[in-house]
RNA sequence: GCCUCGGUGGCGGAAUUGGUAGACGCGCCGGAUUCAAAAUCCGGUUCUUUCGGGAGUGUGGGUUCGAUUCCCACCCGAGGUACCA
């Protein structure tokens, strides 16, 4: 019988689904008694150009891990859904008008065909979608929650507004130690009783967790929204490359800056990849050092500074605000104005990426303001420059030139002095930036004094004059959580006097609006401006008509919607309970699956997805919502896989193309040509080729040895590259299994490697021999009927079948998919010598090899005879007794180098080992009478002569 | 610039705590089977060579009986980040 992986495919694909094969059990069902294990996928965008070969890399390791868990007994939790909302569906809706749901709908069900072709053991039961009422309703309950709560640095942890409130009616806000905004003003209980409803509620906002303030932020244009910090690469939209300025807007934001530090510790107790760690680390950029007041001269105001160097504070020759500082305007001195003013506005106008491609070029200006220096009473002059950022520390620097090579530039540029305050050191070309090794001089009571010491005795001193104190500062900011457009959860929040109101938990969802066009109003709103009935009854608590607006009982609804990391901040704990429509997850649920075991997706979500996913993780922890604060223990980044280019070589004003190796002098353009037009030693297909486009209608080829070659380079997989491979043809030309397999043996998991069709013949290859194994010879190679016997198993393939047991869950266990598929090779080229065809070891090599072929595995396991699916068969043991060797072939070096081998019993003396190999003639030959200095011997494993 | 990862045949890659470099597969070469092809099977394939051997894991040093593996310096490639005070 031949080995026909379709039919083999689809029937095992229609079984495992009518099964109910992969669904995990929640406790109080039968199989919850088992040790849970949660293996987890980034679940995609479904984008309308479908999968293609890279994408369910991670998705075929995850599931050979997880097929691997339930052979071992676990109770596996392995699901797959869809983070749905997005800017490619509305973009398309934009220009079309039809609806992002329908979109969305069609590209799923594509996806979801492409998927189970792959045959993943998916829980489909527990499939969710962010764009869906029933998973949003808890993405808004979230929201909702966090904007009750508060963060108390006292118990660091998030608290119910409510003990705030309580706090503030019985001593005001002077007690209190919160993460709040920079410029909450203290107040007394007693001011606190005295406010009104709408005062209280505004300094709330200063407080809360989520919360409504007029920042800085980052606007793109052309996409007609903000964009989080996370979202812009090298000044530019991550999506579609557009340009992004800085604009003053009134958006709601997520305080993530009141977890940084436990965001920074959490990350020893997780199991990640280092890289990914480090540019956590590197994001939230903690640094230690101090704050400093420096009283403005004659005036009442203070410039607070942070540095990272309180040590070099007798260095200070000038201070530098950044050119958005609140203070500018107001320490401005009269003469200065216009020059001052200019500036800012210069520079408000440069956008995002002029600043940062030109660091080169220094500019600023004098305020005409003296600041005082706090310990030598000194005036201070005050410049602003755009090299200071406004949004990190507190937006002013105390300028150290001698000590900062910005602060040296600029001041050499503007012939502000600098003087030099460490010993021996000169600083004439640049500035002496080294902190290990350094003395202080010339700064009254830290002179003499090593780095170290000068900090901390600098910071003492500043605490004791009250003119500062150590401080520790953050890079991270808070994260805008408004985006402008239509496609994504609406706000449970309405609002009264332009303060915000959240819906009652018993009331959501709050439902996404029809809208005419998915474009901003006239006026400038975001599309749910379109939407007609898109305001809130108090009364009725639902979704009216924007007619009835009274500001009474009804009022209008939130026009922003939430960004795409919403619904994937928190997704991995509603799979745990899908279904639900009390909570988001029973807590019997959360108890019993807790955490992610083992989590796999690509590293580009490492500053975006994973830190907002661990903020709110964390956040659902403190409110006791959840049992752990970390979501995942375990986490693998998988590799890219990149695509295999093709190109033909068009000779310059002509339709001639030269094949590869005969372009010799020829001026030639390369064009990409479609790789299913190439075979496996780079031949193209030159019928297919003329037949492609028109305009190769006509083209003439000079070949060589009458086959056109394709020179080849290796490029990211996309359409526009025409290197794009679909694993659906895979899929039916070689089989899932096939498919599956190559994609493992290409390489290891995390390292990006080149895709190449023509290599996966030798898998199949190896599956066709698996198949033959179990069935006897027949002339023509086919393999005629199943045939395995029940007769014992010689050694050698006992022997084999341990060897191969053994690796693979070393391999497994490590990740290591690549090196299995090998070891499967070896094992099957082994047997099929050894012309094995013994139940004992046929049975056991079945279930192996079933993670990684599940289907193949299937239809094996039930001509062995078995009902029950191959799924949960026990794991082999690995039985170290069929390993043992009596003997061994030790290699012989001579000063490190092999140069022939012996067979030498292992249970040999050292002595007569030694004598074994002397007398070897080889030896002989080698010393050329020379006497060996030295004989090594490590029994077992090698034998080295030196001399 | 800084951080991280990587560099091994024509190609993808393998090599346990330092112990036979190039497993396994592709491609290529030769052969069997076939009218022919597909499929299948067998042998060879790092380079070099006077066929004894010699060299060889980005480069140069070091440690060691022995280094792809450990240490130092450098070169190249990929990714992240960037006026962060």
């Amino acid at each position: 019988m031949k080995y026909d992986h379709n039919a083999i495919e689809a029937k095992w694909q229609q079984h495992w689904k009518e099964n109910k094969t992969f669904e995990a059990k929640n406790p109080g069902s039968e199989g919850a008694d088992k040790p849970k294990y949660y293996v987890l996928d980034m679940f995609p965008y479904p984008s309308g150009a479908g999968l293609h070969v890279g994408h369910p890399l991670g998705y075929i390791a995850s599931d050979i891990y997880a097929r691997y868990k339930r052979h071992r007994g676990f109770n596996v939790l392995h699901p797959m859904g869809y983070d749905s909302f997005g800017l490619p569906a509305e973009q398309y809706a934009i220009q079309t008008g039809q609806h992002p749901a329908i979109t969305t709908e069609t590209n799923i069900k594509r996806y979801r065909e492409q998927l189970d072709k792959i045959g993943f053991s998916f829980d489909w039961s527990r499939e969710v979608r962010t764009s869906d009422p029933d998973y949003y309703k808890w993405t808004q309950w979230i929201f909702t929650r966090l904007f009750n709560s508060w963060y108390n640095n006292d118990t660091d942890k998030a608290e119910d507004i409510e003990t705030l409130i309580r706090k503030f009616e019985n001593s005001g806000n002077a007690g209190v130690h919160a993460v709040c905004d920079s410029d909450t003003g203290t107040f007394t209980a007693a001011q606190w009783q005295a406010f009104t409803d709408d005062e209280k509620q505004k300094i709330l906002l200063k407080y809360r967790l989520t919360y409504l303030a007029e920042t800085e932020v980052n606007w793109c244009p052309a996409l007609g929204t903000v964009l989080a910090n996370d979202e812009i690469v090298n000044g530019v939209s991550e999506r579609g490359g557009y340009p992004v300025i800085r604009k003053k807007m009134t958006q709601w934001s997520m305080r993530i800056t009141a977890y940084a530090q436990r965001l920074l510790e959490g990350l020893d107790r997780v199991d990640w990849p280092q890289p990914l760690k480090d540019a956590q680390t590197n994001w939230i950029g903690r640094s230690e050092g101090a704050e400093v007041r420096f009283k403005v001269k004659g005036s009442d105001h203070e410039i607070p500074v942070f540095t990272t160097r309180p040590d070099t504070i007798f260095g200070v020759s000038f201070m530098t605000l950044a050119p958005e500082h609140e203070l500018v305007p107001e320490i401005t001195t009269p003469g200065q104005k216009e020059a001052v003013e200019a500036y800012i506005e210069a520079t408000a106008r440069r956008s995002e990426r002029d600043r940062m491609s030109d660091v080169k070029t220094i500019s600023g200006v004098f305020t005409g303001a003296y600041a005082e220096h706090p310990f030598t009473k000194e005036p201070v002059p005050v410049w602003i420059g755009d090299y200071v950022l406004a949004g990190y520390g507190t937006g002013a620097v105390m300028a150290v030139p001698c000590g900062d090579q910005r602060d040296y530039d600029f001041a050499r540029h503007f012939n502000i002095p600098i003087p030099n305050i460490f010993e021996n050191t000169d600083i004439s070309e640049a500035a002496h930036s080294e902190k290990n090794g350094t003395v202080i001089a010339n700064s009254g009571f830290l002179s003499g004094l090593p780095y170290e010491e000068a900090t901390q005795k600098a910071i003492a001193q500043l605490e004791a004059i009250g003119a500062g104190k150590g401080r520790i500062n953050y890079r991270l900011r808070d994260a805008v959580f408004s985006r402008q457009r239509y496609w994504g959860e609406p706000f449970p929040v309405y609002y009264i006097n332009g303060l915000p109101q959240m819906i009652a938990a018993e009331h959501l969802p709050v439902r996404l609006p029809e809208v005419e066009k998915y474009l901003p109003t006239e006026t400038g709103e975001p599309p749910l401006g379109n939407a007609g009935t898109w305001a809130w009854d108090t009364e009725k608590n639902k979704v009216v008509s924007n007619d009835l607006i009274d500001h009474k009982t009804i009022f209008p609804l939130e026009l922003n919607t939430m960004p795409g990391w919403a619904g994937s901040s928190w997704y991995f704990n509603r799979y745990m309970d899908a279904r639900n429509e009390n909570v988001f997850a029973s807590r019997d649920a959360l108890d019993y699956w807790k955490d992610v075991d083992l989590y796999i997706g690509g590293s580009e979500h490492a500053t975006g997805h994973l830190l907002y996913s661990r903020f709110w993780q964390k956040f659902l922890f403190d409110k006791g919502l959840l049992p752990v604060d970390e979501f995942a223990r375990k986490l693998i980044n998988q590799g890219m896989i990149l695509g295999m280019s093709a190109f033909v070589y068009r000779v310059k004003g002509s339709n001639t193309f030269v094949s590869k190796n005969r372009i010799e002098d020829r001026e030639t353009e390369p064009i990409h040509a479609d790789v299913t037009f190439i075979n496996a030693s780079d031949e193209l297909d030159i019928e297919a080729f003329k037949n492609w486009r028109p305009e190769f209608r006509d083209a003439e080829f000079i070949l060589e040895d009458g086959k056109y070659i394709v020179g080849r380079e290796v490029e990211k997989m996309s359409k526009s590259k025409y290197n794009v491979v679909n694993p659906d043809d895979i899929c039916e030309q070689y089989g899932a299994d096939t498919l599956r397999m190559y994609e493992m043996f290409l390489g290891p998991l995390d390292q990006a490697k080149p895709w190449n069709t023509a290599g996966i013949t030798g898998v199949h290859g190896f599956l066709k021999k698996l198949w033959k194994l179990y069935h006897s010879p027949l002339e023509g190679g086919q393999g005629g009927d199943f045939y395995v016997s029940d007769e014992s198993a010689s050694k050698e393939s006992l022997k084999t079948l341990h060897k191969t047991i053994k690796k693979v869950i070393e391999d497994i266990e490590n990740f290591s998919f690549n090196t299995s598929v090998s070891s499967f090779m070896i094992a099957v080229n082994e047997l099929t010598a050894q012309q094995c065809n013994s139940r004992e070891v046929l049975e056991p090599l079945a279930i192996i090899i079933s993670p990684y072929a599940p289907h193949i595995a299937e239809e094996l396991w039930q001509k062995l005879g078995h009902k029950e699916s191959v799924a949960f068969a026990p794991f082999p043991e690995f039985e170290e007794k069929h390993l043992v060797e009596s003997s061994k072939e030790y290699p012989v070096s001579f000063n490190g180098k092999m140069r022939f081998k012996l067979e030498l019993p292992l249970d040999m003396p050292k002595e007569e080992m030694e004598d074994a190999v002397m007398a070897h003639e080889k030896t002989q030959e080698q010393l050329q009478g020379r006497t060996p200095k030295k004989i090594i011997i490590v029994p077992g494993k090698i034998i080295n002569i030196v001399g």
